[in-house]
DNA sequence: GTCTATATAAGGATAGAC
DNA sequence: GTCTATCCTTATATAGAC
């Protein structure tokens, strides 16, 4: 957050409860086809009251997709680089798939922000998220060097990774479509297939 | 289309213009992003003249759709079951990696579709495209089972094919902030990485 | 802090002249 | 076929009572 922090427990509450309904609106809709009543219908509130807590609906985007960065990079920050590598790298998959089934509001949100060309956080992508990306794909270019590794270009490897697992958050629809009607589970044959898929891909031989 | 074929050669022409006027335009910022004096004016012509050719909004974006649906599974179409098992998943790769460079655009308007719960192709996606998912399923199954494919569950592996290429489409700005300032190329880059990825991990042992 | 009422603007669609 | 002018609904945001 930029802004000041909220002061009373029901301010913070509240705007809590309205990110939370912002969160649910927006990852469905998108920015622009979400509208402020549907908000405020679903956390229980009046359009006008909304707008008590955020300045406008730019403002709750923004706090959304600010709050939400750092939370969806924490995996990637944690491969090991002392660790197995085709290990350190199957827990990162597996790790990135369990939120893409947990948070896949948040996932959406995103992707509905970069397919659209992210008006609102290409500043994030250029800086921070560019930053630990690098820094990560040197670390696994270490590894290949030493052979622990198959080779790989780095950074598209992890553009896989993320595209292989969000997708089972972002084109939930469609999966489920496809599967159905033994979609149920289909989370843990995801699971399955894409451990065993990247174990094959980079064990070196 | 569902629709009379147009007539005359001028209103051939126009709804041309206008459907790729509309293409550019929702694909970048969805259906309830975009608007009809953005269609009107990428199409160079004014906003009632458009409703002339097209009886709504709502008209232009599912024509769309419709001419697209078929043009996106073609390639899915062409994997041949009596080919070589590797090669032929390889080659599917490579094109639906070379479709999501050529026609972005197209990509975009699906993910954006699709992300937002598919209010307007779900029949498709559960009808034809489940259908046709489901038959190229077996046929990869047959190779599995006949030892000269590595053990995969077939609909996770088409989904992976799906995420991994039209990532480069869909995730763009991603892609590009990334790889900045090398990222000219990327789809080069990618498709090495892809072709040798998909190839380790589908060789039989 | 929360509401009702309302100002104001944007956008889809139509009327009707040319 | 194409335009200008306009209708009308929706949606963001504000005013002001309570």
């Amino acid at each position: 957050m930029t802004t000041t922090a909220p002061q009373t427990r029901i301010q913070k509450r509240n705007r809590e409860v309205i990110l939370n309904a912002a969160l649910e609106v927006f990852s469905t809709h998108g920015f622009r086809g979400a509208t402020l009543d549907q908000i405020a219908a679903a956390a229980g509130l009046s359009k006008p009251n909304l707008l008590y807590y955020f300045s406008s609906k730019d403002a709750i985007h923004i706090a959304l997709l600010e709050g939400l960065m750092e939370t969806w990079l924490a995996p990637l920050k944690e491969i090991d680089p002392k660790g197995e590598p085709v290990e350190e790298l199957v827990a990162y998959v597996l790790h990135k798939l369990q939120m893409a089934r947990d948070f896949p509001r948040e996932s959406r949100l995103f992707a509905n922000e970069i397919v659209q060309g992210a008006p609102r956080i290409a500043p994030q992508i250029d800086g921070p998220l560019k930053a630990l990306v690098d820094e990560k794909a040197a670390e696994i270019t270490q590894w290949v060097d030493e052979g622990r590794l198959a080779p790989v270009d780095p950074h598209h490897l992890i553009f896989s990774i993320w595209a292989t697992t969000q997708h089972y958050a972002d084109f939930d629809v469609q999966v489920r479509g496809i599967l159905r009607p033994n979609g149920t589970e289909h989370f843990d044959t995801a699971s399955d297939f894409l451990a065993a898929f990247y174990r094959r891909a980079l064990t070196p031989a």
